[in-house]
DNA sequence: AAATAGCACGACCGATCGTGCTATTTCGAG
DNA sequence: CTCGAAATAGCACGATCGGTCGTGCTATTT
């Protein structure tokens, strides 16, 4: 899920480089010398630090949609449990190696009126979104044992997800994806009963 | 629980500032023109960006234990429901005007190897360590209807309040501490079945 | 071969950062 | 009323910030 080119360099890069110090500490110069650019010629693909923002935004759900929400076509039945499987391996592998992009910026950004604060809490919305679509597949399709509410079920589930996330940067112990799990059948019940 | 003295009001500013910007981008100009003070005045009293930022976690923690963690006198009889609820109001009051100052920042800081690092970890692990009593106790108290494994818990709720926090502040509507509320009651079961 | 267009470059701008060093002010004890 | 210590302000520093400028290289087009 690279991109490719000069921009889609600085991007990747910029993904990095934002996921670990925060979309507004990523400064024009550390990107440049991380790329081996001259910093106003990164800056002209840019035009300004907010295109570069939202242009990092913008490629970071790429990525994340790519590795976690776009349907893997097997498995309609686990739908729901397979993506909470993807979304916490998509953490534990740390893509995004600061950790989740989205909620941390969108924090960083709350408040705030410009694009960038309103790209980011569009991403969050879109991740419980996902979440929201794919527990009614799973009350519809039988995966759960028991009807869950949408709103309220993805809410739970992104809670466990995004903290796992954070505990795992803050203390790099894998055991908080054990909790995580352990919370999730906690929330559902075990997964399959409709169809073992 | 506001803090006393010149150093005092620059702290709880440091506080007010430190929790909507982030611990990092707290700069010591706009502090000292926070408190009408001058940057080099201000200075003077920590030393160092470095220390100023060690006693605004100080004091951060302080205003979060006086407010939720210590003993309100009464109900031991449902303890760890009402540490919770005083958590989420804690949260809903935005005491902490940004979110709460420690998980964001903890992560901000995340791989970082300082004092400042290691402080807001610190931080972190009391948090989820005081979960972690209150659960332990509602096992004694019989104020759980079922048992409940403490440090599984204590992640599944710390979870649930911290993404309250964060997606309160994302989207700022409060029916995120309805989803909230429910999540506990999905995870604990309803309060106070042991002495109804 | 000449003209053009896209990139990337180094130099530089004003602003702000954290941090020293030195005055000045404030204030309580004698 | 004075004196000395503590608190605060003034000022300057080097670094870095986002951003602009003119310039040179390297293709492609004509």
């Amino acid at each position: 899920m690279k991109a490719e080119g000069t921009r889609g360099a600085i991007l990747d890069a910029a993904l990095e480089l934002g996921s670990l110090q925060g979309l507004e500490e990523l400064s024009l110069g550390s990107l440049a010398s991380a790329v081996n650019m001259s910093k106003s010629g990164l800056f002209a693909h840019f035009g300004s630090k907010h295109e570069l923002q939202l242009a990092t935004i913008a490629q970071a759900w790429e990525v994340f949609e790519a590795e976690v929400v776009l349907d893997p076509p097997q498995s309609a039945q686990h739908g729901l449990h397979v993506l909470l499987e993807r979304w916490l391996s998509f953490y534990q592998r740390k893509v995004f190696p600061g950790g989740c992009f989205f909620v941390i910026s969108a924090v960083e950004f709350a408040g705030r009126a410009d694009a960038v604060a309103k790209a980011l809490a569009s991403a969050v919305d879109r991740q419980t979104t996902a979440l929201e679509a794919a527990v009614r597949k799973a009350n519809a399709s039988g995966e759960l044992p028991i009807r869950k509410d949408p709103r309220q079920t993805a809410f739970a589930l992104f809670s466990t997800l995004t903290n796992a996330d954070a505990l795992f940067q803050v203390r790099e112990d894998p055991v908080v994806f054990d909790h995580a799990r352990a919370t999730i059948v906690d929330l559902l019940g075990p997964p399959g009963l409709a169809d073992g």
